[in-house]
DNA sequence: TATCTGGGTTCGCATGTCAAACCCAGAGTC
DNA sequence: GACTCTGGGTTTGACATGCGAACCCAGATA
């Protein structure tokens, strides 16, 4: 990526205000010490109230304010199911939205597991034709993957 | 991404332990309502502590203790510099760890640029050689990409 | 000597987080 | 038809963290 260590004018601001940059958007819907932890358990396929708190050590308040807000920005639905002859109860599931998610939480993965940890994550991420493993990167609208150092980064006026 | 809608069990934990999830230990370290913002600011090269104090109204009680968190995790580097004759002083730089988060924070962006907001992001970002706008994806490891349906994720045992 | 500026630290109050206790609907049980 | 169990919550009150405002400090400048 672009990063001039060139001793030009330093830069005073971000080229893009915060209310119209998506990451900012996304950073404040999901930053927060567990709305990520939430949504990747729901990308595992952890769906129900008390799995989530059991596996999460979250507590259940908490969990329901994390979870009201998640179905209310649409990236968690909250499913009737019944088991049995038990009444209906609800999990909460990613929605479209929510399993488009999963890229960032994969590029967000691959860098904890390159730089903050020691052993290889267990987690596979595979092609599924060929097996082959797959890594997070910027592509070409032909789907050729660009090197670091040919990606430009730019703000439009 | 697989994600079986199928009536099969539900899935009741993790298939990778928090401590051994390279997410989770990212979400540890990045995820508060500030950190991730200042990543970006630095992502754009915005380095100043006022600057940045200044660019996300950030308490400069709380940028203080955040950056010394992303220098102590090696996310950020603390370099002098001096202007002019000024007396030396000290800016914030994205380190190898920390600009090899970009794809992540590109990423996050993309998906929140798709789904959070109604107007395009004014950030572009494309092929230094042809101009071509890149998206995140996952690729094989001669770097075609792959599309979302032929991706499998699973944990090894 | 006084002042300005970048880069902080220190306050006291407001807000958020936490664990534990409580609630509640319906199914099974006696 | 009272009792209890279970999933999925809400309430409560102590504690930690966040916040803005005020203060500090070093060196350059006036």
């Amino acid at each position: 990526m672009s990063n001039p260590e060139s001793a030009t004018a330093p830069v005073r601001r971000a080229p893009v205000p915060r209310d119209r940059c998506g990451m900012a958007l996304a950073c404040d819907m999901l930053g927060d010490r567990w709305t990520m932890l939430i949504v990747r358990e729901a990308f595992y396929g952890v769906s129900r109230f008390d799995d989530l708190r059991a596996d999460l050590g979250i507590p259940r308040g908490i969990l329901s304010a994390r979870l009201k807000a998640l179905v209310g920005s649409g990236v968690l639905e909250r499913h009737p199911y019944r088991e049995g002859s038990a009444r209906v109860r609800h999990d909460y599931r990613l929605s479209e939205r929510g399993r488009d998610l999963g890229l960032a939480l994969i590029a967000l993965m691959q860098w904890g597991d390159r730089h903050l940890q020691e052993a290889p994550s267990p987690l596979r991420i595979t092609d599924r034709r060929t097996g082959a493993p797959l890594q997070v990167a910027l592509v070409t609208p032909d789907g050729r993957a660009v090197a670091a150092a040919d990606v430009d980064v730019a703000a439009e006026v």
